[in-house]
DNA sequence: CTACTATATGAATATATGATCATATATTAA
DNA sequence: TTAATATATGATCATATATTCATATAGTAG
């Protein structure tokens, strides 16, 4: 028998049959996995994480997170591309604020999920 | 002033203290990081999925995402390391199943968050 | 034991991603 | 107007990631 295909059969068809009603299609996986991928990295999320206590403007950023203005402002692209953040000008300066209004809900259930120190204060114990 | 460092001086001092104190430290950011960036991939996104509702093995996997077993492996492993997914042996048999308790929580929220068709059967209307 | 099947895994390769650098734009000050 | 500042953006490069292929392992059947 020379299948060149994968010699695996579906073990379980009615588990594929079902997974494939409920589970989620490729397109909505495409866009929800946009949305973790802008949370994926360290920075962006610090940066998401940041502004949901107050708006900051880039150097603000910059500096809490120790990189340059330029690599902020491209994050801060991505974010703004997906509708994460968006930013209000006062005069030369753009301050930026989350849109979102559940990400702290859904940061608090990942911190949760994987055992990181989820809100303020928590960090440092004595 | 031939100061080679960044020519921005930090705008709001007090926010960048508050950040500190509150926002997320590098740390933690990475540990979330990798969580998120473990949901980042639509194919892994999809197992995941897929796994909220019961357990399935590497080949209905496979199916479900028409990709080959040793994609979907690779992808398992590193579920796995997350601490994500588990796996019982059934004979030849792997099935693997969802660890944390809360992911169907979070998922509804960044589905909400991001507009994407959260549940089953939201996916195709009339 | 051998043969077969389901899965795991290492290496290699192709693509994606993030930082840096140089430059562009927008606003304000002079 | 010119100069200066805050930010944006395109190109480039180094690294990370995902898939494929080949091979290894573990269980089962004979």
């Amino acid at each position: 028998m020379n299948n060149d295909r994968c010699t695996c059969r579906i073990v379980h068809e009615d588990k594929v049959a079902l997974a494939r009603r409920l589970a989620l299609d490729p397109a909505a996986a495409q866009v929800m996995g946009n949305f973790f991928k802008a949370c994926a990295d360290p920075g962006r999320l610090r940066i998401l994480h940041a502004l949901l206590h107050q708006e900051m403007c880039v150097c603000d950023l910059a500096a809490l997170l120790g990189v340059s203005e330029s690599a902020v402002s491209h994050q801060l692209r991505l974010l703004r591309t997906l509708g994460l953040v968006a930013n209000r000008r006062d005069g030369v300066v753009l301050y930026y604020r989350l849109v979102p209004d559940n990400l702290g809900q859904l940061f608090a259930l990942a911190a949760e999920l994987c055992g990181a120190a989820a809100e303020a204060g928590e960090a440092a114990l004595p």
